[in-house]
RNA sequence: GUGGAUAUAGCGCAGGUGGUUAGCGCGUCAGGUUGUGGCCCUGAAGGCCCUCGGUUCAAGUCCGAGUAUCCACCCCA
């Protein structure tokens, strides 16, 4: 073994064994599903862009954690998330989109940071975003949170709560107290409400440069408590402005109509505190948490922006989009024992020739079965019947087809199963329908 | 970028106060059973004990530095 090369991954990347990738696959399959459902086109984008096209708006954390280098004489970045290179996209070819433009997108980001529990350098985001051309109306936000909701019930992971809340409100008041060159400072001191407790936040918020009765006004108003019509109800009773009365006008408008889009208002719930950090968000934000899993984070988030393609085109093009990290999602999910709801398999089997005289009937059999359909693999080596009937095994096939000579005789193929153990010599054209 | 931990077989780990041949479980391969997997039994293969330096008669073990990985913060999916 001197001198071979260790074969290892950089870190913070990350790959699965075939049987986790089946379930990581049916995860994936299942969401892209519902984006379709919901009339969204699936789209897919270069890995690599222009490092100024990629960088155009970036600025701090961001720009600090994308792959960049030159490659001769060009200047090249990694795409760090799905919505810039959406942007550069929605831009370059507005002339050939239908809008609104429902696109979906599928595809691994890459960031350089340093990797840690459900954190990857390299992971999958599963976006889906809608995009207007002008003007884009409130419904789609409520159709986003209808999305949302759809999503979390065929994935089921269990119960979950869709958090809701609308950035205007939150600026708007803020703004209202005085607190308007402030704005983005507070709202991500008020996001970590609920990880930090209240008395890190007063004290965080002191350090923004708030005083006291600010400070006070803002945690009654955070804490605004009751059903959501409640919530709705005393949000129209405070007079702060119009910016204010008009993200509370639409996140009313959301919440009622993402509940006549089929939403369960059981699993929506207004959250004053949601704020999220990213400071492109101008309008309806979400968060959404596992019950019972709330370490894990967000699993699905979203929000709506004003223009998406400001740094491209002057057009002004409003959208709103959700996202899921899908590597982090599985990987918390495998830690956690929770991968049983994506076992949805398909039946398989595997021909087993039981002698080297029989790989022509082993092909006849092999052929029938995949006509109907059926996954079918055949184990073309001369092993043992032991080492053969072990492969079927480890690759976790529902059946064992054996044929022999007596088989090939009588034109049948024995069918073990594998799960129960119990096995049946079967007629060659009966074997598909036997399978399933 | 800041702080903490870990590094021994393909994987997961054990190796009191230094002592000569470094173990265990899983996996792999072979056999018990050459047409029957999972369970059981037997055997085999597989180790520059992360790297470099230091202390010592003697280092997997002690000390220093480096590197890598993990965890947490920041931020986020």
């Amino acid at each position: 073994m001197a001198d071979k090369t260790t074969p290892r991954i950089l870190q913070g990347f990350c790959e699965l064994l075939p049987q986790d990738q089946l379930l990581f696959d049916s995860l994936t399959d299942k969401i892209n599903e519902t984006y379709k459902k919901y009339g969204f086109f699936s789209i897919d984008t270069p890995v690599l862009e222009f490092s100024e096209v990629l960088l155009a708006k970036a600025g701090g954390e961001t720009e600090k954690q994308i792959y960049r280098f030159n490659h001769y004489d060009n200047d090249l970045s990694m795409r760090f998330d799905l919505t810039v290179p959406l942007a550069r996209y929605v831009a370059q070819h507005s002339q050939d989109l239908v809008f609104p433009f429902k696109r979906s997108q599928n595809s691994k980001v890459f960031r350089g940071e340093r990797p840690q529990k459900g954190r990857f350098r390299e992971f999958y985001q599963c976006d889906a975003d809608v995009i207007g051309s002008e003007s884009l109306d409130i419904c789609y936000d409520a159709e986003m949170t209808s999305l949302i909701f759809d999503v979390m019930k065929t994935l089921d992971l269990g119960d979950f709560v869709i958090r809701i809340n609308n950035r205007k409100i939150l600026s708007g008041f803020f703004g209202y107290l005085g607190l308007s060159n402030k704005i983005t400072e507070i709202l991500r001191v008020i996001d970590k409400l609920e990880k930090m407790g209240l008395d890190k936040v007063k004290a965080e918020l002191k350090e923004v440069g708030a005083d006291d009765k600010q400070i006070s006004d803002i945690l009654d108003f955070v804490s605004i408590s009751g059903s959501n019509s409640d919530k709705i109800k005393a949000l129209k009773k405070i007079d702060a402005g119009e910016l204010y009365s008009l993200g509370v006008e639409e996140l009313d408008t959301v919440v009622t109509m993402a509940v006549q889009l089929g939403t369960d208002e059981k699993n929506l719930k207004i959250d004053l505190s949601i704020a999220r950090g990213l400071d492109y968000y101008t309008g309806t934000v979400y968060e959404t948490n596992l019950i019972g899993h709330e370490n894990f984070g967000s699993v699905c988030s979203g929000g709506r922006y004003d223009n998406l393609t400001g740094y491209y085109s002057d057009k002004v093009m409003p959208g709103v989009g959700i996202s899921i990290g899908t590597t982090r999602l599985f990987s918390l999910l495998k830690e956690n024992d929770m991968l049983g709801s994506l076992t949805k398999k398909e039946k398989s089997a595997v021909v087993l020739p039981m002698d080297n005289d029989r790989y022509a009937y082993a092909a006849k059999v092999v052929s029938e079965v995949r006509k109907a359909g059926i996954r079918c693999d055949v184990f073309w080596s001369d092993k043992s019947g032991k080492a053969k009937f072990k492969y079927a095994s480890r690759i976790e096939a529902d059946f064992a087809l054996a044929v022999g000579e007596t088989e090939e005789t009588n034109n049948t193929v024995t069918v073990k199963n594998l799960g129960t153990g119990e096995q049946e010599e079967v007629a060659l054209e009966k074997v598909a329908e036997y399978l399933r």
